[in-house]
RNA sequence: GCCCGGGUGGUGGAAUUGGUAGACACGACGGACUUAAAAUCCGUUGACUUACAAGUCAUGGGGGUUCAAGUCCCCCCCCGGGCACCA
């Protein structure tokens, strides 16, 4: 090769690909099958930018190493296209979606996402606004439906103003829309959901078997959020039953007071005559609040008398029923027993509202004064009746939850902040929930045969806040005909949430060839669930919670053996930009296309993962792609041979090449099998650094070099192994092998200390026993003046590294 | 408030089980080549005292354990993330 020219090596190396169908699988004769998934982009008009291919590269990297590893590797992509990023860009840009985005999705491609040198089959592309994919997203739907798993309700839910839909409670961060930051409102309508919360305890129990990033089964733990307590039941003096749901019913006999969420049914029917008025203003004053309104931090309790009382079933003291807003209808029962001394909630609204405080559990020191502050720590119960003296947290909570439950008055249970997922959006870009009404059968979904309902071309499909998806305004769409009874009937007119595409499309990846059945049996049972997940961890609430709950809810409606989608997942880092964080508005954005039009792909996918620990984010400097370049320039240099030269044949004949040639060749898998890019990186650097400065020419360390640098600089690394006159790509070849042996060289270094101090270093064969390296130590000069005048009183002997002598 | 990560030279970042802190780079400085520049190559580069000898101090701060601490323990500060009136 004359000059390493990254334009014509990448060019060819492109061609030369897609000619053999090199990063094609064979799905069907496949013998060890690897799925290599990264999520995929949604192709917005501005394109691709480095946290993307930061992504991607990174995920490449595993495909590629595992097939020089000997897997068969599946690594597709595709995108997902419907949903408001699209939708709110073309309301913006006034292109219609339905021509933007194939546009995108072409210019992702091939103009962007194939010059990367990824190892993608493109054979397999998935395209989720296609009516052959979300035919399939309806037909999950319907699924669901049938087995129960889908339902439509009245419900309060989150209104976005700005984006005139409901959204998800994943979707609402801080009480804001995710997606445009309005303040999320309540709204009262009737809207799809899906039973989430019917796997909620598997959904969180498997999270401690599977091999996921720490940061994820974190972030799911705690919005599954579980809590173990106690049912209990109470009475309404001269009313009915109800129950409230405690983490502490140890603290039983300090209930003070009883509070009810003001959406709570039962409000309305205990309330008194002459608490009536007041109860009713502070009802409607909590409706009027946002969610950002009721939840700001520090807000001052706030709460009304109902008048009403009821009975506490331990001791069947009579206690005031109050309704206050910081209690919620979606969490429990709607309604609690406050005990003040115990709850710094409770102890807060019963200082405002002069409410009695009783201390019931008492610590070890048993000065906490619990009339100034709530006392939450472990303690022994008092003034508890028969249960006084014992163990609050453990022996409370059992003896006193057993006994009620012996009266029937209360059951241990356990409760998840989880809720179910809101799917309806009453927008436009997205599958029509495949659902009918009709006035004689009700809901009727949508038969198979029948599938997919295709969303119609609508010109204008803006969002109108009316609470109706654009698709109410046409009529066409709107007004059907019952395949029960053959009726007139209305179509459901909202679209489901798109999470609901990205939540299987990784099924579909295998089966592209198919439009008979969403996945096939038998491509699913061999490549899924998929081996390794590759992708951001903003979405660890979202994609991957509903992506796991669709993976079980499947297999319990019977269409797969597993419950898990994924063996493995790895949440690569951010990525800033000289240390500040990427943004739109700080227009601070890097446009990767200019970068590796100027150094090569090959340069761009080093630097980018050279820059940072790929699983903690990176910080991309300008000049660091372009010393990349200059890294690969040498490279080509150190492993090339030049004009007429031939390299050696055989292994390398010294012993410092073969040291650096089996290290490198044992560290670089390490690296690479740990995520640990940079270092791995740092490894060639090094190998290559001795290559040059020792004159290596040799053409077993460069055909090595060349494998360890495929799955970092593909094309490069073709260009290379073919330079060396290997007639296949460099994939089909194997990972080098190092000899263990080889990787310690004969001699080497130990560092003598004195009391713990670095005094000086000697040269030794490797592996003496203690006894030869003492006299040796103590001969050394530099640390002799250490010694003089003091007494040895411990040697510490570390083979091979150091020892250190203690004096007196 | 609770739960996870983090805090290391001028900069990005290394450092399997406690065992030479700063790998590998970037930048800077000096030199070679050149009419000159770019590119390339060679050298120096944590701070301080200083003679390139030698030493002292250094991994957010303060204590501790240990022959030995970036790494383990306790307290505190700061940054990023998750949850949060969830009973």
């Amino acid at each position: 090769m004359a000059k390493y020219d990254p334009s014509v090596v990448e060019a060819k190396w492109r061609d030369r690909w897609e000619r053999d169908g090199t990063d094609r699988t064979d799905l069907r004769g496949a013998k060890r099958p690897f799925y290599n998934l990264m999520m995929f982009p949604y192709p917005s008009a501005e394109g691709l930018h480095v946290g993307n291919l930061f992504a991607f590269v990174g995920s490449d990297i595993q495909g590629r190493f595992h097939r020089l590893q000997g897997y068969d590797v599946f690594e597709p992509m595709g995108f997902d296209a419907f949903g408001m990023h699209s939708e709110n860009f073309a309301l913006k840009t006034g292109r219609h979606p339905a021509e933007m985005v194939p546009r995108n999705i072409e210019r992702f491609r091939e103009t962007q996402l194939k010059k990367v040198g990824l190892m993608v089959d493109w054979s397999h592309q998935v395209d989720t606004t296609s009516p052959e994919y979300y035919r399939w997203t309806q037909w999950i739907f319907v699924t669901l439906y049938k087995n129960g798993l889908a339902y439509r309700k009245k419900a309060s839910v989150n209104w976005c103003p700005g984006c005139k839909t409901v959204l998800a409670a994943e979707q609402v961060i801080d009480g804001q829309c995710e997606r445009c930051q309005s303040e999320v409102t309540k709204k009262e309508m009737a809207q799809w959901f899906l039973r989430t919360t019917a796997f909620a305890r598997e959904l969180l129990e498997e999270l401690d078997r599977m091999d996921w990033s720490e940061r994820t089964k974190v972030a799911q733990r705690n919005w599954i959020g579980r809590s173990q307590g106690a049912e209990v039941t109470f009475r309404l003096e001269g009313g009915p039953e109800f129950s409230i749901f405690t983490t502490r019913p140890d603290t039983l006999f300090g209930a003070t007071y009883m509070v009810f969420s003001p959406e709570h049914p039962l409000v309305g029917e205990m309330t008194a005559d002459g608490r009536r008025e007041a109860v009713e203003a502070y009802r409607q004053g909590v409706l009027g609040l946002s969610e950002v309104e009721r939840q700001a931090e520090g807000r001052e309790k706030t709460g009304v008398f109902t008048g009403a009382h009821a009975i506490n079933p331990v001791n069947g003291e009579r206690i005031p029923v109050w309704v206050a807003d910081y209690v919620l209808m979606g969490y429990g029962t709607g309604a609690i027993m406050a005990v003040p001394a115990h709850d710094v909630r409770d102890h807060e609204f019963a200082v405002k509202f002069g409410l009695p405080i009783r201390e019931v559990v008492r610590g070890a020191g048993g000065d906490a004064d619990v009339q100034r502050e709530a006392f939450v720590g472990d303690g022994r119960l008092v003034n508890s009746g028969e249960f006084d003296g014992l163990e609050a947290k453990t022996e409370g909570i059992y003896s006193i939850t057993k006994m009620l439950e012996m009266r029937s008055l209360a059951k241990f249970t356990t409760n998840y902040r989880l809720r179910d997922w809101c799917l309806s959006r009453q927008r436009y870009w997205g599958p029509p929930i495949p659902i009918v009404y009709c006035d004689k059968c009700g809901q009727v979904p949508v038969p198979e045969k029948d599938l997919p309902v295709l969303l119609p071309r609508l010109d204008d499909y803006r969002p109108d806040g009316s609470g109706l998806s654009p698709l109410a305004r046409d009529e066409g769409f709107h007004k059907t005909s019952c395949s029960q009874c053959g009726g007139p009937a209305l179509r459901e007119t909202d679209v489901s949430d798109n999470f609901l595409c990205s939540a299987w499309y990784f099924y579909r990846y295998p089966s592209t060839d198919f439009d008979d059945r969403p996945f096939d049996p038998e491509l699913t049972r061999k490549w899924l669930p998929v081996d390794l997940y590759v992708g951001g961890n903003e979405h660890a609430v979202l994609h991957l919670l509903y992506s796991r709950w669709l993976c079980r809810a499947l297999q319990k409606c019977g269409h797969l053996d597993f419950a898990e989608p994924y063996e493995k997942f790895v949440a690569h880092g951010m990525i800033v930009y000289n240390g500040a964080k990427m943004s739109k508005s700080r227009g601070n954005i890097i446009n990767p296309d200019e970068y590796i039009r100027e150094f090569g792909a090959d340069s761009f996918r080093m630097y980018l993962m050279f820059m940072g620990a790929y699983l903690e984010g990176g910080d991309f400097r300008d000049g660091g792609v372009k010393a990349m370049k200059a890294f690969l320039d040498r490279l080509c240099a150190a492993a090339l041979p030049g004009e007429g030269e031939e390299l050696d044949g055989g292994p390398p004949a010294d012993a410092e090449t073969l040291f650096w040639l089996n290290s490198t060749i044992k560290a670089v898998g390490a690296d690479l099998a740990r995520f640990s890019y940079n270092t791995a990186i740092a490894r060639l650097m090094e190998l290559v650094n001795h290559m040059t400065r020792n004159k290596v020419r040799n053409r077993e360390v460069s055909g090595a070099l060349a494998r360890l640098l495929a799955p970092l600089a593909p094309h490069l690394a073709e260009e290379i192994w073919e330079a060396l006159g290997h007639g296949e790509s460099v994939f089909r070849s194997s990972w080098p092998e190092f000899d263990e042996a080889a990787c310690h060289r004969p001699e080497v270094e130990y560092v003598i200390q004195v009391n713990g101090k670095v005094r000086g270093k000697i040269l030794l064969a490797a592996g003496l026993p203690q006894e030869e390296i003492e006299p040796l130590v103590l001969a050394n000069e530099a640390v002799a003046k250490w010694l003089s005048g003091k007494t040895v009183v411990k040697k510490i002997y570390v083979p091979d590294k150091l020892v250190n002598l203690v004096v007196r």
